[in-house]
DNA sequence: CTGAAAGCGCTTACAG
DNA sequence: CTGAAAGCGCTTACAG
């Protein structure tokens, strides 16, 4: 009647090899309810001959988790894409898919384009690892109406939310007063024109070194999704306009290129007549000539709070909203030595 | 009784108020079977004014399909990662985490550690890209033993798999062919140590050309998990051995850097004294210095075609068992110039 | 500590 | 073209 070799067992199966009930089975595999352990153990052997292997989508539908977890970035592909589609996002995909492994839950890649609702469109999630969000975050608004437990990389925009603490303002510090360390005349600044913590509080390191070294401020807002053509447009504006320039910050790291890429342009060398740093150590920071000096975010270590903050989350267990990551450590290069 | 608020709508929802039967909500929905134009535009309206949205854990659940794809390799991280854990694996994830929303389909990162039965455990998926599979591949052979369609990238250990040709033979000739315009008198092989069809191809492709140009022939096999040291140990003992080495094609990027690394501590310049190229184009190729020659395989469309590929299969559309890749491209740089 | 039973929401033969 | 009904495999109150 129940040919085990075919068919898939099922909890039915076990329950009755083992000589016990369905829920039994249940209770004696998940822990949830004490089971004598002498029937505990007729389970197990039951298990083992049939080779009975859970019904992951049975259990998903009857308990509404899916042991799945999802990462995903609302920054435009030119930026967190880029050359090769590496970058930020993969690398915390990476590190977030080993991390939900030791959690017993598997990372869902959620495409990195531009709309949310397309993007999510199929993917079922317990929860999300967002990255640096923007003030007003499509994507995160989107897992908000949608109820979905959010950890975020980076800073929040709302103050409700778990995050990761990447010390934005350390990295911001480190950056500047490395390019400071030279003797600077004109430093601007190129961040993104979206509200995003990053830039912000980069934008606010700046004006306090600038205020404090008694230089000039010169705040350059760029689109991100202009990328690197749109630095290289506006840093061709800045080499005009400012004839001290002798050093640059872009936040971006596809700025960043951009500024190089301009600065070749214009015959200026980098970085005997122009230094120049950027953000994230990723793929264009190393592939630049000179290459560029950056930060190590410790990526890896970063995704791995996130998911395991995430999990935290899921579980309903106290957890502080701001949990600490690893500070950025600096890697000088060539573009500022 | 029926609090649409609070509650999730389902079919039961939406066709009580379309005032039609549960089944013929679904059948309107799928299409699968044929539904009165004006009946359907009731369901559909009722869908709309509930907001229904499909539990897709009853639906896999009950159809045994999660409309879930995921992607995978053998390759023993010291390899597939690198630094930045980036690599060959993310860059096709990306654009297969692309291709599968196109397809209304989810993608599933596998975490790239060596042991499948750990890597696999929770993972969900209807079918499987492989990566680069090796001749016994353990990988492979828990996805047949599961029965899960698979596609391969690259070349199968077996002739029942579909599999997207990265054109081996012609990557090598292009790599090989290209030392050789230069004056050369020994040109050592280094290439991976397990029975994959790439090191294999190389390694014909270079027997061939040795044969042709009368070189003498050093096929050096290294474990992949030796990695970037396993290669630097071996080219220096190539270095002692081989009075008159003058190129070296190291077929794996992070045996490429592991030689590079022996070159400059035996004071051997690049390209002046040896020339040096390898096959993927990633980090580790175009971060070194002097950067290295080395192929777009353009693994964006090899992913997208990948991705096809499998839906075809799961769809079960008759399509070729062998998919051209696009053909990969030589990227000339200062490490063999 | 254990069992019998209900039910999660969907799709699909089966009848008409 | 449509409806009524069964059932996918699991877990969890509910009784005992």
């Amino acid at each position: 009647m129940n040919d085990f070799r075919t068919r898939r067992a099922t909890v039915k199966d076990v329950a009755r090899l083992a000589g016990v009930s369905p829920g039994t089975v249940s209770n004696a595999l998940s822990g949830a309810r004490a089971v004598d352990r002498e029937t505990r153990q007729r389970v197990e052997a039951a298990v083992a001959e049939l080779g009975y292997v859970p019904n992951l989508a049975a259990r998903h539908f009857r308990t509404g988790l899916s042991n799945t977890l999802a990462v995903m970035t609302s920054m435009p592909p030119a930026v967190s894409a880029g050359s090769s589609k590496l970058g930020f996002l993969m690398e915390v995909a990476a590190s977030a898919a080993i991390s939900a492994l030791e959690h017993n839950a598997t990372l869902v890649l959620v495409p990195p384009i531009a709309d949310p609702e397309t993007a999510l469109r199929n993917v079922v999630m317990d929860g999300a690892i967002l990255i640096e969000p923007a003030q007003s975050d499509p994507f995160l608004d989107l897992l908000t109406r949608r109820g979905v437990p959010v950890v975020v990389i980076g800073q929040p925009p709302r103050d409700d939310l778990p995050w990761i603490d990447m010390h934005y303002r350390q990295t911001a510090d480190l950056l500047i007063g490395h390019l400071l360390q030279q003797p600077t005349r004109c430093m601007p600044l190129l961040i993104g024109a979206s509200a995003r913590a990053s830039h912000a509080e980069a934008e606010a390191v700046y004006l306090e070194r600038m205020a404090a070294t008694g230089l000039p401020c010169h705040v350059i807002r760029i689109p991100e999704a202009a990328g690197e053509e749109g630095a290289r447009q506006a840093m061709h504006a800045l080499i005009r306009e400012l004839p001290d320039l002798d050093a640059v910050f872009a936040s971006v790291d596809a700025f960043a290129t951009g500024v190089m890429c301009a600065l070749r342009e214009a015959g200026r060398a980098v970085p005997q007549q122009v230094r120049v740093a950027t953000r994230y150590d990723g793929l264009r920071a190393r592939e630049e000539r000179p290459a560029l000096t950056a930060t190590n975010l410790h990526l890896d270590a970063v995704a791995g709070l996130a998911i395991d903050r995430l999990m935290d989350l899921l579980a309903g267990r106290p957890a502080p909203l701001r949990v600490e990551g690893p500070l950025p450590v600096l890697v000088p290069r060539g573009s500022s030595a």
